[in-house]
DNA sequence: GGTCTTCCTGACCAATCGGTCAAGAAATTT
DNA sequence: AAATTTCTTGACCGATTGGTCAGGAAGACC
Protein backbone atom coordinates (compact mmCIF):
# COMPACT_ATOMS: atom_id res chain seq x y z
CA UNK A 1 0.00 0.00 0.00
CA UNK A 2 0.92 3.76 -0.23
CA UNK A 3 2.05 5.58 3.00
CA UNK A 4 -1.74 7.09 2.56
CA UNK A 5 -4.86 4.47 3.30
CA UNK A 6 -2.29 2.12 5.86
CA UNK A 7 -4.90 2.37 8.04
CA UNK A 8 -8.56 1.58 7.50
CA UNK A 9 -9.81 5.16 8.54
CA UNK A 10 -9.59 7.22 5.60
CA UNK A 11 -9.59 11.14 6.02
CA UNK A 12 -11.64 13.49 4.39
CA UNK A 13 -8.62 14.90 1.67
CA UNK A 14 -7.68 11.05 1.42
CA UNK A 15 -11.45 10.34 -0.09
CA UNK A 16 -11.71 13.26 -2.31
CA UNK A 17 -8.01 12.68 -3.88
CA UNK A 18 -8.22 9.37 -4.31
CA UNK A 19 -11.45 9.89 -6.12
CA UNK A 20 -10.32 12.42 -8.48
CA UNK A 21 -6.81 10.31 -8.92
CA UNK A 22 -9.10 6.89 -10.16
CA UNK A 23 -11.67 9.39 -12.17
CA UNK A 24 -8.63 10.81 -14.34
CA UNK A 25 -6.74 7.51 -14.79
CA UNK A 26 -10.27 5.89 -15.70
CA UNK A 27 -10.31 8.62 -18.34
CA UNK A 28 -6.48 7.54 -19.55
CA UNK A 29 -6.67 4.16 -18.96
CA UNK A 30 -9.69 3.46 -20.78
CA UNK A 31 -8.31 5.77 -24.07
CA UNK A 32 -4.67 4.71 -24.75
CA UNK A 33 -4.79 1.40 -22.71
CA UNK A 34 -2.68 0.51 -20.05
CA UNK A 35 0.86 0.35 -21.57
CA UNK A 36 0.24 3.16 -23.36
CA UNK A 37 -0.40 5.37 -20.40
CA UNK A 38 1.43 6.94 -18.61
CA UNK A 39 1.55 8.57 -14.60
CA UNK A 40 2.42 11.92 -15.95
CA UNK A 41 -0.57 11.86 -18.03
CA UNK A 42 -3.21 10.67 -15.24
CA UNK A 43 -1.32 13.38 -12.84
CA UNK A 44 -2.19 16.00 -15.18
CA UNK A 45 -5.67 15.24 -15.75
CA UNK A 46 -5.99 14.87 -11.82
CA UNK A 47 -4.55 18.59 -11.72
CA UNK A 48 -2.16 16.76 -9.26
CA UNK A 49 1.73 16.58 -9.00
CA UNK A 50 2.95 12.90 -10.20
CA UNK A 51 4.60 12.50 -6.48
CA UNK A 52 1.57 13.25 -5.25
CA UNK A 53 -0.31 10.53 -6.84
CA UNK A 54 2.14 8.36 -5.94
CA UNK A 55 1.45 9.12 -2.25
CA UNK A 56 -1.81 8.14 -2.70
CA UNK A 57 -1.28 4.87 -4.84
CA UNK A 58 1.54 1.96 -4.91
CA UNK A 59 2.17 2.58 -8.37
CA UNK A 60 1.00 2.68 -12.05
CA UNK A 61 -0.31 -1.14 -11.67
CA UNK A 62 -2.29 -0.27 -8.37
CA UNK A 63 -4.21 2.13 -10.19
CA UNK A 64 -5.03 0.36 -12.74
CA UNK A 65 -6.04 -2.96 -10.50
CA UNK A 66 -8.49 -0.47 -8.53
CA UNK A 67 -10.40 0.73 -11.40
CA UNK A 68 -10.47 -3.46 -12.53
CA UNK A 69 -11.46 -4.64 -9.71
CA UNK A 70 -14.81 -2.03 -9.40
CA UNK A 71 -15.30 -2.68 -13.13
CA UNK A 72 -15.87 -6.24 -12.50
CA UNK A 73 -17.79 -5.72 -9.57
CA UNK A 74 -20.65 -3.58 -11.61
CA UNK A 75 -20.01 -5.21 -14.74
CA UNK A 76 -21.52 -8.60 -14.30
CA UNK A 77 -24.18 -6.96 -12.25
CA UNK A 78 -26.76 -6.88 -15.07
CA UNK A 79 -26.30 -10.56 -16.18
CA UNK A 80 -26.38 -12.11 -12.71
CA UNK A 81 -29.73 -10.12 -12.50
CA UNK A 82 -31.52 -11.78 -15.03
CA UNK A 83 -33.47 -14.73 -13.93
CA UNK A 84 -36.11 -17.47 -14.74
CA UNK A 85 -39.51 -15.71 -15.77
CA UNK A 86 -43.14 -16.21 -17.64
CA UNK A 87 -41.89 -13.76 -20.25
CA UNK A 88 -38.04 -14.98 -21.46
CA UNK A 89 -38.11 -12.80 -24.24
CA UNK A 90 -39.08 -9.62 -22.19
CA UNK A 91 -36.46 -10.82 -19.25
CA UNK A 92 -33.85 -11.18 -22.14
CA UNK A 93 -34.61 -7.93 -23.71
CA UNK A 94 -34.68 -6.20 -20.51
CA UNK A 95 -30.79 -7.37 -19.97
CA UNK A 96 -30.04 -6.00 -23.52
CA UNK A 97 -31.64 -2.92 -22.74
CA UNK A 98 -29.67 -2.16 -19.31
CA UNK A 99 -26.38 -3.25 -20.84
CA UNK A 100 -27.39 -0.75 -23.60
CA UNK A 101 -28.10 1.71 -21.05
CA UNK A 102 -24.40 1.29 -19.49
CA UNK A 103 -22.82 1.47 -22.76
CA UNK A 104 -24.15 4.88 -22.98
CA UNK A 105 -23.57 5.63 -19.39
CA UNK A 106 -20.26 4.14 -18.60
CA UNK A 107 -18.42 4.44 -21.52
CA UNK A 108 -15.17 4.55 -19.86
CA UNK A 109 -15.24 1.56 -18.53
CA UNK A 110 -16.36 -0.53 -21.45
CA UNK A 111 -13.27 1.08 -23.03
CA UNK A 112 -11.11 0.17 -20.21
CA UNK A 113 -12.33 -3.22 -20.25
CA UNK A 114 -12.57 -3.04 -24.18
CA UNK A 115 -8.71 -2.39 -23.90
CA UNK A 116 -7.97 -4.98 -21.38
CA UNK A 117 -9.50 -8.27 -23.38
CA UNK A 118 -7.77 -6.66 -26.74
CA UNK A 119 -4.38 -6.69 -24.82
CA UNK A 120 -4.79 -10.53 -23.38
CA UNK A 121 -6.69 -9.36 -20.81
CA UNK A 122 -3.20 -10.57 -18.53
CA UNK A 123 -4.67 -8.78 -14.80
CA UNK A 124 -7.94 -10.61 -15.40
CA UNK A 125 -7.51 -13.92 -17.05
CA UNK A 126 -8.66 -15.45 -13.71
CA UNK A 127 -11.60 -13.52 -13.37
CA UNK A 128 -12.92 -14.22 -16.93
CA UNK A 129 -11.99 -18.08 -16.64
CA UNK A 130 -13.60 -18.15 -13.10
CA UNK A 131 -16.40 -15.92 -11.92
CA UNK A 132 -17.58 -14.84 -15.44
CA UNK A 133 -17.40 -18.34 -17.02
CA UNK A 134 -19.54 -19.60 -14.10
CA UNK A 135 -21.96 -16.97 -14.01
CA UNK A 136 -22.31 -17.34 -18.15
CA UNK A 137 -22.82 -21.28 -17.57
CA UNK A 138 -25.53 -20.54 -15.06
CA UNK A 139 -27.43 -18.08 -17.50
CA UNK A 140 -26.40 -20.04 -20.41
CA UNK A 141 -28.48 -23.09 -18.59
CA UNK A 142 -31.67 -20.96 -17.54
CA UNK A 143 -31.76 -20.11 -21.45
CA UNK A 144 -31.28 -23.78 -22.56
CA UNK A 145 -34.39 -24.41 -20.15
CA UNK A 146 -36.55 -21.72 -21.76
CA UNK A 147 -35.66 -23.60 -25.00
CA UNK A 148 -36.44 -26.85 -23.68
CA UNK A 149 -39.96 -25.56 -22.23
CA UNK A 150 -40.13 -24.08 -25.93
CA UNK A 151 -40.78 -20.37 -24.43
CA UNK A 152 -38.31 -19.06 -27.07
CA UNK A 153 -36.68 -20.64 -29.80
CA UNK A 154 -33.65 -22.94 -30.26
CA UNK A 155 -30.39 -20.85 -29.71
CA UNK A 156 -27.44 -21.01 -28.93
CA UNK A 157 -27.35 -19.48 -25.57
CA UNK A 158 -23.68 -18.94 -25.31
CA UNK A 159 -23.33 -16.89 -28.55
CA UNK A 160 -26.74 -15.61 -27.85
CA UNK A 161 -25.23 -14.15 -25.02
CA UNK A 162 -22.33 -13.27 -27.08
CA UNK A 163 -24.20 -11.33 -29.67
CA UNK A 164 -26.03 -9.30 -26.67
CA UNK A 165 -22.52 -8.08 -25.35
CA UNK A 166 -20.96 -7.35 -28.53
CA UNK A 167 -24.23 -5.31 -30.06
CA UNK A 168 -24.44 -3.24 -27.23
CA UNK A 169 -20.74 -2.47 -26.20
CA UNK A 170 -20.06 -1.40 -30.14
CA UNK A 171 -21.49 1.55 -29.02
CA UNK A 172 -19.22 2.63 -25.83
CA UNK A 173 -16.01 0.74 -27.47
CA UNK A 174 -16.48 1.89 -31.53
CA UNK A 175 -18.00 5.03 -30.53
CA UNK A 176 -15.96 7.13 -32.70
CA UNK A 177 -16.49 4.80 -35.51
CA UNK A 178 -20.44 5.15 -34.91
CA UNK A 179 -20.60 8.88 -35.08
CA UNK A 180 -18.13 9.17 -37.67
CA UNK A 181 -20.62 6.80 -40.09
CA UNK A 182 -24.05 8.19 -38.86
CA UNK A 183 -22.48 11.89 -39.28
CA UNK A 184 -22.60 14.73 -36.60
CA UNK A 185 -26.15 15.30 -35.78
CA UNK A 186 -27.14 15.75 -32.25
CA UNK A 187 -29.86 13.26 -32.65
CA UNK A 188 -29.12 10.67 -29.87
CA UNK A 189 -27.97 7.21 -31.62
CA UNK A 190 -28.99 5.32 -28.63
CA UNK A 191 -33.06 5.84 -28.85
CA UNK A 192 -32.48 4.34 -32.27
CA UNK A 193 -29.99 1.74 -31.26
CA UNK A 194 -32.46 0.69 -28.49
CA UNK A 195 -35.33 0.00 -30.90
CA UNK A 196 -33.16 -1.92 -33.39
CA UNK A 197 -31.63 -4.25 -30.53
CA UNK A 198 -35.06 -4.86 -29.18
CA UNK A 199 -36.09 -6.06 -32.81
CA UNK A 200 -33.22 -8.31 -33.51
CA UNK A 201 -33.15 -10.10 -30.27
CA UNK A 202 -37.18 -10.09 -29.97
CA UNK A 203 -36.95 -11.76 -33.27
CA UNK A 204 -34.51 -14.13 -33.08
CA UNK A 205 -36.20 -15.63 -30.08
CA UNK A 206 -39.87 -16.06 -30.87
CA UNK A 207 -40.59 -19.14 -30.98
CA UNK B 1 11.06 7.93 -46.81
CA UNK B 2 14.09 5.64 -45.27
CA UNK B 3 17.08 5.08 -46.57
CA UNK B 4 16.21 2.06 -48.62
CA UNK B 5 13.18 2.50 -50.88
CA UNK B 6 13.94 5.80 -51.81
CA UNK B 7 13.51 4.48 -55.81
CA UNK B 8 10.52 2.46 -56.56
CA UNK B 9 12.98 -0.63 -57.51
CA UNK B 10 13.15 -2.66 -54.69
CA UNK B 11 15.81 -5.59 -54.04
CA UNK B 12 15.08 -8.83 -52.93
CA UNK B 13 16.40 -7.89 -49.48
CA UNK B 14 14.35 -4.93 -49.34
CA UNK B 15 10.82 -7.00 -50.21
CA UNK B 16 11.88 -9.55 -47.22
CA UNK B 17 12.70 -7.58 -44.63
CA UNK B 18 9.82 -5.11 -45.34
CA UNK B 19 7.32 -7.72 -44.91
CA UNK B 20 9.55 -9.64 -42.04
CA UNK B 21 9.18 -5.94 -40.05
CA UNK B 22 5.32 -5.37 -40.86
CA UNK B 23 4.46 -8.86 -40.20
CA UNK B 24 6.33 -8.69 -36.34
CA UNK B 25 4.89 -4.84 -36.40
CA UNK B 26 1.12 -6.02 -36.95
CA UNK B 27 1.61 -8.75 -34.20
CA UNK B 28 2.77 -5.62 -31.60
CA UNK B 29 0.47 -3.09 -32.55
CA UNK B 30 -2.23 -5.23 -32.54
CA UNK B 31 -1.52 -6.48 -29.09
CA UNK B 32 -0.60 -2.88 -27.36
CA UNK B 33 -1.80 -0.09 -29.54
CA UNK B 34 0.36 2.45 -30.67
CA UNK B 35 1.35 4.07 -27.79
CA UNK B 36 1.93 0.84 -26.21
CA UNK B 37 4.01 -0.46 -28.65
CA UNK B 38 8.46 0.38 -28.59
CA UNK B 39 10.07 -0.26 -31.51
CA UNK B 40 12.70 -2.63 -29.65
CA UNK B 41 9.51 -5.03 -28.94
CA UNK B 42 9.06 -4.95 -33.28
CA UNK B 43 12.64 -5.45 -33.52
CA UNK B 44 12.76 -8.22 -31.11
CA UNK B 45 9.68 -10.26 -32.60
CA UNK B 46 11.14 -9.97 -36.16
CA UNK B 47 14.86 -10.70 -34.78
CA UNK B 48 16.04 -7.43 -36.24
CA UNK B 49 18.14 -5.10 -34.49
CA UNK B 50 16.70 -1.54 -33.92
CA UNK B 51 18.66 0.35 -36.33
CA UNK B 52 17.85 -2.03 -38.57
CA UNK B 53 14.17 -1.68 -38.38
CA UNK B 54 14.86 2.22 -38.87
CA UNK B 55 16.50 1.54 -42.01
CA UNK B 56 13.79 -0.10 -43.67
CA UNK B 57 11.14 2.67 -41.81
CA UNK B 58 11.19 6.13 -40.69
CA UNK B 59 9.65 5.86 -37.75
CA UNK B 60 7.55 4.13 -35.24
CA UNK B 61 4.83 6.23 -36.97
CA UNK B 62 5.66 5.33 -40.53
CA UNK B 63 5.12 1.29 -39.79
CA UNK B 64 2.10 1.88 -37.96
CA UNK B 65 0.82 4.11 -41.28
CA UNK B 66 1.44 1.59 -43.43
CA UNK B 67 -0.61 -1.49 -41.41
CA UNK B 68 -3.47 0.78 -41.31
CA UNK B 69 -3.37 2.01 -45.32
CA UNK B 70 -2.92 -1.94 -46.16
CA UNK B 71 -6.18 -2.50 -43.30
CA UNK B 72 -8.28 0.12 -44.05
CA UNK B 73 -7.82 -1.24 -47.69
CA UNK B 74 -9.31 -4.75 -47.33
CA UNK B 75 -11.44 -4.08 -44.55
CA UNK B 76 -13.81 -2.37 -46.62
CA UNK B 77 -13.43 -4.95 -49.39
CA UNK B 78 -16.39 -7.03 -48.44
CA UNK B 79 -19.38 -4.75 -47.52
CA UNK B 80 -18.40 -3.36 -51.19
CA UNK B 81 -19.13 -6.39 -52.56
CA UNK B 82 -22.66 -6.61 -50.89
CA UNK B 83 -24.99 -5.71 -54.00
CA UNK B 84 -28.82 -6.47 -55.16
CA UNK B 85 -29.58 -9.17 -55.56
CA UNK B 86 -33.22 -11.29 -56.12
CA UNK B 87 -32.40 -13.02 -52.39
CA UNK B 88 -31.09 -10.02 -50.27
CA UNK B 89 -31.65 -12.17 -47.25
CA UNK B 90 -28.69 -14.39 -48.35
CA UNK B 91 -26.77 -11.21 -50.08
CA UNK B 92 -26.60 -10.05 -46.17
CA UNK B 93 -26.40 -13.48 -44.50
CA UNK B 94 -23.02 -14.18 -47.03
CA UNK B 95 -22.11 -11.04 -45.98
CA UNK B 96 -22.21 -12.21 -42.30
CA UNK B 97 -20.36 -15.06 -43.21
CA UNK B 98 -17.37 -13.29 -44.89
CA UNK B 99 -17.16 -11.35 -42.30
CA UNK B 100 -17.02 -13.91 -39.38
CA UNK B 101 -14.47 -15.53 -41.97
CA UNK B 102 -12.43 -12.70 -41.97
CA UNK B 103 -12.49 -12.31 -38.10
CA UNK B 104 -11.17 -16.07 -37.71
CA UNK B 105 -8.60 -15.44 -40.68
CA UNK B 106 -7.14 -11.83 -39.62
CA UNK B 107 -7.46 -11.41 -35.73
CA UNK B 108 -4.37 -9.79 -35.92
CA UNK B 109 -6.10 -7.17 -38.49
CA UNK B 110 -9.08 -7.00 -36.54
CA UNK B 111 -7.55 -5.85 -32.75
CA UNK B 112 -5.48 -3.51 -35.18
CA UNK B 113 -8.63 -1.38 -36.33
CA UNK B 114 -10.15 -1.75 -32.91
CA UNK B 115 -7.55 -0.38 -31.00
CA UNK B 116 -7.20 2.05 -32.99
CA UNK B 117 -11.19 3.26 -33.20
CA UNK B 118 -10.54 3.09 -29.20
CA UNK B 119 -8.09 5.45 -28.89
CA UNK B 120 -10.34 7.38 -31.29
CA UNK B 121 -9.33 6.75 -34.64
CA UNK B 122 -6.42 9.59 -34.75
CA UNK B 123 -4.84 8.23 -37.97
CA UNK B 124 -7.98 7.28 -39.81
CA UNK B 125 -10.80 9.44 -38.41
CA UNK B 126 -10.66 11.34 -42.01
CA UNK B 127 -11.56 7.58 -43.65
CA UNK B 128 -13.93 6.71 -41.52
CA UNK B 129 -15.90 10.08 -41.99
CA UNK B 130 -15.11 10.08 -45.76
CA UNK B 131 -15.18 6.72 -47.80
CA UNK B 132 -16.60 4.40 -44.77
CA UNK B 133 -19.17 6.68 -44.12
CA UNK B 134 -19.96 7.41 -47.82
CA UNK B 135 -20.10 3.36 -48.46
CA UNK B 136 -22.23 2.59 -45.84
CA UNK B 137 -24.56 4.95 -46.68
CA UNK B 138 -24.68 3.61 -50.03
CA UNK B 139 -25.19 0.17 -48.43
CA UNK B 140 -27.79 1.32 -46.15
CA UNK B 141 -30.01 2.78 -48.82
CA UNK B 142 -29.25 -0.49 -50.99
CA UNK B 143 -30.91 -2.01 -47.61
CA UNK B 144 -33.30 0.09 -47.51
CA UNK B 145 -34.70 -0.24 -51.26
CA UNK B 146 -34.78 -3.84 -49.77
CA UNK B 147 -37.11 -2.98 -47.24
CA UNK B 148 -39.91 -0.80 -49.55
CA UNK B 149 -39.88 -3.43 -51.81
CA UNK B 150 -41.03 -5.55 -49.06
CA UNK B 151 -37.74 -8.69 -49.48
CA UNK B 152 -37.20 -7.77 -46.26
CA UNK B 153 -38.53 -6.92 -42.66
CA UNK B 154 -37.91 -3.59 -41.76
CA UNK B 155 -34.26 -2.44 -39.71
CA UNK B 156 -32.63 0.34 -39.35
CA UNK B 157 -30.11 -0.43 -42.07
CA UNK B 158 -26.95 1.38 -40.26
CA UNK B 159 -28.05 -0.34 -36.84
CA UNK B 160 -28.53 -3.46 -38.66
CA UNK B 161 -24.60 -3.13 -40.11
CA UNK B 162 -23.55 -1.73 -36.45
CA UNK B 163 -24.60 -5.19 -35.26
CA UNK B 164 -23.23 -7.43 -38.54
CA UNK B 165 -19.72 -5.48 -37.34
CA UNK B 166 -19.49 -5.79 -33.87
CA UNK B 167 -21.10 -9.38 -33.43
CA UNK B 168 -19.03 -10.74 -35.68
CA UNK B 169 -15.42 -9.19 -35.13
CA UNK B 170 -16.33 -9.53 -31.20
CA UNK B 171 -14.87 -13.47 -32.30
CA UNK B 172 -11.89 -12.00 -33.09
CA UNK B 173 -10.93 -8.73 -30.51
CA UNK B 174 -12.76 -10.57 -27.63
CA UNK B 175 -11.36 -13.61 -28.69
CA UNK B 176 -9.49 -14.21 -25.28
CA UNK B 177 -12.82 -13.78 -23.40
CA UNK B 178 -14.28 -16.11 -25.72
CA UNK B 179 -12.11 -18.40 -25.12
CA UNK B 180 -12.08 -18.52 -21.29
CA UNK B 181 -15.83 -17.96 -21.23
CA UNK B 182 -16.58 -21.61 -23.35
CA UNK B 183 -13.70 -23.32 -21.89
CA UNK B 184 -10.53 -24.96 -23.24
CA UNK B 185 -12.10 -27.42 -25.51
CA UNK B 186 -10.28 -27.73 -29.12
CA UNK B 187 -13.39 -27.33 -30.47
CA UNK B 188 -13.49 -24.18 -33.39
CA UNK B 189 -16.20 -22.34 -31.70
CA UNK B 190 -16.20 -20.31 -35.11
CA UNK B 191 -18.32 -23.24 -36.70
CA UNK B 192 -21.10 -22.50 -34.02
CA UNK B 193 -20.68 -18.67 -34.41
CA UNK B 194 -21.48 -18.81 -37.75
CA UNK B 195 -24.71 -21.15 -37.58
CA UNK B 196 -25.53 -18.66 -34.58
CA UNK B 197 -25.21 -15.27 -36.72
CA UNK B 198 -27.13 -17.24 -39.72
CA UNK B 199 -29.98 -17.98 -37.48
CA UNK B 200 -29.50 -14.13 -35.78
CA UNK B 201 -29.89 -12.24 -38.31
CA UNK B 202 -31.83 -14.38 -41.07
CA UNK B 203 -34.95 -14.71 -38.43
CA UNK B 204 -34.22 -10.68 -38.38
CA UNK B 205 -34.85 -10.37 -41.94
CA UNK B 206 -37.54 -12.53 -43.03
CA UNK B 207 -40.59 -10.56 -43.59
C1' DG C 1 -0.85 28.68 20.22
C1' DG C 2 1.72 24.40 20.05
C1' DT C 3 2.24 19.72 18.66
C1' DC C 4 1.62 16.00 15.80
C1' DT C 5 0.06 13.88 11.75
C1' DT C 6 -1.14 14.25 7.09
C1' DC C 7 -0.29 16.13 2.75
C1' DC C 8 2.51 17.89 -1.03
C1' DT C 9 6.49 18.86 -4.16
C1' DG C 10 11.21 20.01 -6.31
C1' DA C 11 15.00 17.57 -7.22
C1' DC C 12 16.70 13.49 -8.40
C1' DC C 13 17.57 8.47 -10.18
C1' DA C 14 18.05 4.37 -13.17
C1' DA C 15 15.78 2.45 -17.03
C1' DT C 16 13.65 2.87 -21.31
C1' DC C 17 11.93 5.56 -25.10
C1' DG C 18 12.44 7.06 -30.34
C1' DG C 19 15.96 8.04 -33.15
C1' DT C 20 20.99 9.08 -35.17
C1' DC C 21 25.50 8.03 -37.06
C1' DA C 22 29.85 6.35 -38.40
C1' DA C 23 31.87 2.50 -39.85
C1' DG C 24 32.14 -2.26 -40.91
C1' DA C 25 29.91 -6.57 -43.35
C1' DA C 26 27.59 -8.45 -47.12
C1' DA C 27 25.63 -8.42 -51.51
C1' DT C 28 25.67 -6.89 -56.20
C1' DT C 29 27.62 -5.07 -60.32
C1' DT C 30 31.37 -4.33 -63.35
C1' DA D 1 38.77 -9.50 -58.29
C1' DA D 2 37.87 -4.78 -57.78
C1' DA D 3 34.54 -1.29 -57.29
C1' DT D 4 30.14 0.06 -55.80
C1' DT D 5 26.04 -0.25 -53.66
C1' DT D 6 23.22 -2.16 -50.09
C1' DC D 7 22.71 -3.81 -45.63
C1' DT D 8 23.67 -4.11 -40.58
C1' DT D 9 24.98 -2.78 -35.96
C1' DG D 10 27.39 -0.98 -31.54
C1' DA D 11 27.64 3.10 -29.42
C1' DC D 12 25.48 7.03 -28.48
C1' DC D 13 21.96 11.11 -27.73
C1' DG D 14 18.27 13.86 -25.63
C1' DA D 15 13.69 13.06 -23.90
C1' DT D 16 10.51 10.49 -21.24
C1' DT D 17 9.39 6.68 -18.30
C1' DG D 18 8.09 4.76 -13.37
C1' DG D 19 9.47 5.71 -9.06
C1' DT D 20 12.14 7.72 -4.69
C1' DC D 21 13.25 10.92 -1.02
C1' DA D 22 14.09 14.70 2.05
C1' DG D 23 12.00 18.37 3.65
C1' DG D 24 8.57 21.92 3.74
C1' DA D 25 3.35 23.25 3.88
C1' DA D 26 -1.10 22.49 5.59
C1' DG D 27 -4.62 20.27 8.56
C1' DA D 28 -6.19 18.24 12.73
C1' DC D 29 -6.17 17.90 17.57
C1' DC D 30 -5.12 19.48 22.20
Amino acid sequence: MARAASTKGQTRIQKEKTEQILNAALNVFSTYGFRGSTIDQIATEAGLSKPNILYYFDGKDAIHAVLLARLLETWLEPLEHMQDSETPIDEICAYVTRKLEMARDYPRESRLFANEILQGAPHIIDDLSGPLRALTQDKADLIQSWIASGKIAPVDPHHLIFSIWSTTQHYADFDVQVNAVLGPQTEDHFVKAAAHLNTLFRKTLEP
